[in-house]
DNA sequence: CGTAGGTTTGAAGTCAATCAACAGTTGTGG
DNA sequence: CCACAACTGTTGATTGACTTCAAACCTACG
């Protein structure tokens, strides 16, 4: 069962989520100086942190493979998760702003990332325009994308929620080319019932309706959508706009 | 009672509020490139729109006098209201990455507004640096402060939020030099509701307890806040992070 | 001065949380 | 590789915070 390392030299010109990142609309030339710019980092394990609350600002990370959450604590010293960010995402645009980070972030599987140093990326939008527009762009669809999420945890009920998040991230596989119906997915039920401001139980007994229902199937971080139409219509008929 | 017209050239120069727009940390020299480009409007009297949702989008608006709400409409044609904006506040935003406005903002009471054309802005910004940072702090502080809307309604109680959200409302008119224990809010109670995802009936339950306990006192579009550190303590001991 | 929209107050209802007990899963060390 | 501990998930009974419904009372403005 020994790995057998595939070598090759990542770069932002062979990058399958060019569209959705930094690079989407520049240049051949402007790209390859993005691409200067970008620490690509071994892989993080499970557990790992990218950066820490209150850690000095310095980097965006655009996610590559595997799973990332962002979260803080409350004064419980619950986590409370702000986010689930998967290949073609990027994170940490909140912390622009301020000198540090302002939650944490940790890998949730084992995960691949590109470090983009945040000043130099600063530095070079300014000699490339459509970049600055681009990181304009992503930051407009972060605040959008926020006030979204807290539509969707105000507006509607448990089933809806739930069913929408499970939805949201089939179109996500699919819109990156995977399989839509059947995918791995390594967050706790806890961490979901966390996001979707629910608890531990309800999202049980909301899946097991699911289950029930066959309208789709959750065991061990493995989700399998039995019926689509019917999980669209759990998620309320109004979906709620989807970036991406 | 007639108005004495006061004439006057409003310039971000001589604007009070240029510490908190765009104009922060801009040299005399670049403030007047920015200052040229700024629409000036007439004011706008209440229920005027400055834009809709599914218009083109333009221009952002900096609130320089009055009071705006940002709202949308759910599926049952009820107003959903993401936000208020007072003087110094940017309107907008959320809609760069996408080509016309996202929600509604009209004007609650009459309001002064600076036009900034989008467009124009980000030209600017390619020839002074400073005024890039500023846009993404602005940007990143509007992300930072959805996270921190979408904790108050999530975590708290519907006493502490309004609590929170008259407190708030105070210390913004503290930090513009204004008397922060007695002040014109001319938000309906029912607006107020929406924002904080609570019913009409409910905030009227709420500020009739706090009217009852000396807390403070809201009537005829005027508060009054009676006991500050009661306030701060109905509003939840671990008090959310004010961006002002 | 009258009326429509906003607010207040009370009674009844509901969705999801909490509490509690058990079952299944994972990971670790002997 | 098994055994055990710690964590994660399930199921049922009960509770509570806020909503919903209903009706009366303001108050702003033509």
């Amino acid at each position: 069962m020994g790995n057998i390392a595939i070598h090759y030299t990542a770069n932002c010109a062979n990058c399958g989520l060019q569209r959705i990142c930094f690079a989407n609309g520049l240049h051949d030339t402007d790209l390859s100086q993005l691409d200067e710019l970008v620490n690509r980092k071994p892989s993080l394990s499970k557990g790992e942190y990218l950066f820490k609350e209150g850690e000095k600002f310095t980097s965006l990370f655009a996610v590559r493979a595997g799973a990332v959450k962002l979260f803080s604590y409350d004064h419980n010293n619950l986590e409370v998760i702000h986010g689930f960010y998967l290949p073609g995402d990027i994170v940490g645009m909140d912390s622009i702003a301020y000198q540090e980070y302002q939650f944490y972030a940790v890998a949730l599987d084992v995960t691949t990332v590109c470090e983009i140093p945040y000043g130099q990326l600063s530095d070079l939008a300014t000699q490339v325009p459509n970049l600055y527009s681009q990181i304009f762009s992503l930051m407009s669809q972060e605040i959008v994308g926020s006030r979204m999420y807290t539509s969707l945890l105000t507006q509607k009920t448990a089933e809806q929620r739930l069913a929408y998040f499970i939805w949201s991230m089939s179109l996500k596989y699919k819109s990156r080319g995977y399989l839509h119906t059947k995918f791995r997915l390594n967050i706790l039920h806890r961490d979901v019932a966390s996001y979707l401001n629910l608890t531990p139980e309800t999202v049980s007994r909301i899946l097991a309706k699911f289950n029930k229902l066959n309208v789709l199937n959750w065991k061990k971080k493995e989700i399998t959508i039995l019926n689509e139409e019917h999980l669209k219509e759990f998620a309320g008929e109004d979906a709620l706009i989807c970036s991406e």
